[in-house]
DNA sequence: ACCTGAACACCGTTCAAGT
DNA sequence: ACCTGAACACCGTTCAAGT
C-alpha cells in the first residue's frame, strides 16, 4: 500500500495507465475510434506496443476504461425535479445526452455494459424514482434495464444512421427496399416510404422515453398475474 | 474452358453473389462472425479475395446481405391476434425471437439498420396495429422506431452480457464497481448489488415491450401540446 | 517490475495485368 | 466481364530476453 517509500523491487515505471488513457482519449477525439490502435498509441506515447500490455489487459479493456474516463469527466448531475417520475426521465435523458455526444460509445456498448462508478449515481436516481412511484426493488431493476435498452438502442441505431449518411450519398439499400414496397400489400409502409428518412431523422428520444416510463409505471398486472408470467418464462 | 459458345460479352462468371453469401453463412454458423474474413471466404470458395469484390462492395455490405438472407429464411410470420395492440406486441416479439437467435446481428445492427425486404411485412403489421389504435401515420413511424430502439438495444446489451459471461469467469469490472457502491450514498443500488447479475440475466423483454407499447398508445398529450413539443425540437 | 525487439499469424483493399 | 497475383499498409498479441 505504501508505494512511494518502498520502491525497492524492479524498475520504476516509465508510463502509467493514466497516461495511456489520456493519450488514447486524445487520439480518439482527434481522429476517431478506429484510428486508435495499440501500435499507434505506443508510438504517440513514445513506447512500444507491448509496454501497454503491462497496464491494460487488452484493447477491449482500454476502450471500457476510456469510456469510464469520459463518463467521469462529462456526466454532470442534473437538478432533480420533485416528481419522481419526472426524475427518472430527466436522469435518463442526462445519461443519453452525454453519451450521445461521444460517437464511439457504440464500440464499447457492444463490448460491455457501461457501468462506471460515475454512472452509479444516475442508476441510483432512476431506481429511487421508480421505487418512489411504487415499484419493488426487483421491478425497479427490470424497469431500469428496459430504459437502458431503449437508450442504448437509440444511440446505436442513430450512430449507424449518421455513419451511413456521412460516408457518401450512395442510395442506401434501405431506400431501394422501401421504394419497392408494394402499396397494395404494404399500405402503411408504402404510405410513409417517401418520408421515412425525414421522419426517422427526427429526434424523438424523449417522447419514447416518456412513453416507456409511463408504461413501466402504469398500474401493472395483478401480483398473481405477474407471478404467473414469471413462472411461464422460466 | 469452352467460352466459344456464348461469348456475348466478357467471360462467364465463376462465382456468384448467392454462392458467396451461402458460403459466408456456413463459416459464420460454424465458427462465428469474426472468423469470416474476405481471405478465408475466398479460400473456402476456391477463389481469390479480390474476386469477391466483383460481387459485393465490401465486407460491411456482405454482412448486411448475410443478415437479409438470414431474415428471409428465418423470419416466419406469426398468427395475428385480433386486438391491434396485441398484434404490435406479437409481431415485435417475433422479430426479436428470430434475430436474438443469431448472435452476430450486433455487428450488422451497428453497421446499418436491418431493413430487409423480409422485414417489411413485420413493419407493416406493427404500423397497422398502431394506427388501428389511434395513432397517425407519422406517430406510428416514431412509435415503431421506439419499439425498434428498445428491441435492438435489448439484443445488443444481452449479446454483450453473454459474451462477457462466455470468455472467462474473471470478476467483471461491473461487479467490482457494484461491490464498491456505498450503501449510505447509493442505497437502492447497494440494496440489489448482490443480486444484480441474477436479476439482469432474467429475460424481461416482453414485459418491457408491453410497457413501451402501452405507453406509446396511452392517451397522448393534446394535439396542441404535441405541436408545441415538435416546434421546440426543430 | 517493467520494458524491448522480433516474430506470428493474420487483416481489408487497391492496382495493374491477364483471359 | 470477370478473375488473378502481388503489393500496400496495416493489425492485436505472444514470447523470450534485457534492464
Amino acid at each position: 500500500m505504501s508505494q512511494q517509500s518502498a520502491q525497492r523491487k524492479g524498475r520504476p515505471p516509465r508510463i502509467s495507465r493514466a497516461e495511456i488513457i489520456e493519450t488514447a482519449g486524445r487520439i480518439v477525439d482527434a481522429e476517431g475510434v478506429d484510428r486508435l490502435t495499440m501500435r499507434r498509441l505506443a508510438k504517440e506515447i513514445g513506447s512500444t506496443p507491448m509496454a501497454l500490455y503491462h497496464h491494460v489487459r487488452d484493447k477491449e479493456q482500454l476502450l471500457v476504461l476510456l469510456l469510464d474516463d469520459y463518463a467521469a469527466r462529462n456526466l454532470h448531475r442534473p437538478d432533480l425535479p420533485d416528481d419522481p417520475r419526472e426524475r427518472v426521465v430527466v436522469v435518463a435523458a442526462a445519461i443519453r445526452r452525454t453519451l450521445a455526444a461521444c460517437p464511439w460509445i457504440v464500440e464499447v456498448l457492444t463490448a460491455d455494459d457501461l457501468m462506471s462508478e460515475a454512472a452509479l449515481w444516475f442508476v441510483e436516481q432512476i431506481m429511487d424514482g421508480l421505487v418512489a412511484c411504487g415499484l419493488t426493488a426487483d421491478e425497479a431493476v427490470h424497469a431500469y434495464r428496459a430504459i437502458w435498452y431503449y437508450t442504448a438502442g437509440e444511440m446505436i441505431v442513430r450512430a449507424a444512421g449518421e455513419r451511413r449518411r456521412a460516408d457518401g450519398d450512395r442510395p442506401t439499400y434501405r431506400e431501394r427496399v422501401f421504394a419497392d414496397a408494394d402499396a397494395a400489400e404494404l399500405p402503411r409502409v408504402a404510405g410513409v416510404a417517401s418520408r421515412w428518412a425525414e421522419l426517422t431523422a427526427e429526434d424523438t428520444y424523449l417522447d419514447g422515453l416518456r412513453a416507456l416510463v409511463d408504461g413501466l409505471l402504469a398500474a401493472p398486472a395483478s401480483p398473481t398475474a405477474r407471478a404467473a408470467s414469471r413462472r411461464s418464462r422460466s
